[in-house]
DNA sequence: AATGATTTAAAACACCCGTTTAAATTAATC
DNA sequence: GATTAATTTAAACGGGTGTTTTAAATCATT
């Protein structure tokens, strides 16, 4: 049954990387299996379709996060009622985690995640939320709760802005890593980079509503 | 010398409103062709390729928000030292004023802004600092001096943040909306997005230095 | 009205895309 | 070891892409 050199594995490496590093749509087939060095059509064969390959390559690891982010949730939960640095310090680990899972995990997780969100119109975003909603709304749940002077129509938006900033951030880290260093003297790597927007996105999400904006 | 129906502008029209839309590489030219009512060859004819009708797409929009932009900057440094709620509010007025220049101009706009930083490996954002670096520099200048307590390299990192949540933000803000409308029954424009960013991106861009991040 | 440059028009070009087909190969089962 | 099933292969299909070409039409200027 299983084939040792597991041509399925090997068209799901090839095409993540291409997939975080220039978007879906920029990423032709045939580009993915001549880097995965297999043949063109075995991606139909495998996945049916291109679209069906692209769910497949953000499902491999949003099944690895989304459970060990709920795990962390819940242990948080647990002992008391978290601070929102707290909440978004606990998806850390799982976060940093799937950079055991595979080479530059981490970054390419979050990448596809981004392009996920913003290319594919709706779509993926249907995906995400269908598959893996539980995860979600239990995130949003906990968050709210932390920040109870937030109405939830706020938080959406909060929330939705935190997105992308991680996202944007992540996906240009290599590139601000360097103009950091070559400007500033500073050595970064993608978990120091973490641990400064952390701070930034817990002071947005839990400001005080303004005047304007309670109307 | 003129013609007064404008082939240009008519693809300038029609393009920068599909661009918005589904992005640059999803929009063919020959969507904006039929769209425009114009024939195919004028886009290479008038503006040499796809590519360089791209970046004059956005400069028609960065040619008068730069300026204003810089204006209002201005006008604030002149009274005092403004607080950074105040430095990105004063950015609303230039950007709301887009909408003078064309229909749904702003929203229009900064969709541009988030496509062209996201979807572009990097040469969009090269053709904007090269042609708008000044106007960027002061804005930068402007903000280190209102939170004097962030040292450079960490505004630097925030200023990311901010960029990113921006961008991401503005990308995806027909889906948001739409969403938003469904589940909290809210009706969205753009000016109300940008006024709920705002104090999201001063709070984080202001929040003390913690422990960890001082190190 | 005639001239010459600018602009538009239709068609073709060369290329890349995702997908499908059908034969060849490999692996598993009896 | 023969038969069946699963997988890989090479080739072609149908369609869409940006761009170029060539000729006609339009325009401003003489």
């Amino acid at each position: 049954m299983a084939n040792r050199s597991d041509t399925k594995t090997r068209i799901l490496d090839a095409a993540e990387k291409l997939f975080a590093e220039r978007g879906f749509s920029e990423t032709s087939l045939r580009l993915i299996t001549s880097k995965a060095e297999v043949n063109l059509a075995s991606v139909n064969y495998h996945f049916g379709s291109k679209k069906e390959l692209i769910r497949a390559v953000l499902a491999r690891y949003l099944d690895v996060f989304m459970p060990a982010a709920s795990q962390e949730l819940n242990k948080l939960t647990a002992t008391g009622r978290p601070d929102l640095d707290t909440i978004f310090s606990a998806l850390v680990r799982p976060l940093l985690d799937l950079d055991k899972v595979r080479v530059e995990g981490t970054r390419i997780f979050l990448q596809l995640l981004g392009r996920g969100y913003i290319e594919s119109q709706g779509h993926l975003r249907w995906f995400i939320t269908t598959h893996y909603g539980e995860h979600l709304d239990r995130f949003v749940q906990v968050v709210c709760q932390s920040a109870p002077h937030i109405p939830p129509a706020e938080m959406f938006w909060r929330l939705h802005f935190t997105l992308g900033t991680v996202v944007f951030t992540m996906a240009s880290s290599d590139a601000l890593m360097e103009i950091a260093e070559a400007d500033f003297k500073e050595q970064n790597d993608i978990e120091s980079v973490i641990r400064k927007v952390i701070p930034y996105m817990a002071a947005g999400v839990a400001v005080p509503l303004t005047q304007a904006n309670r109307e």
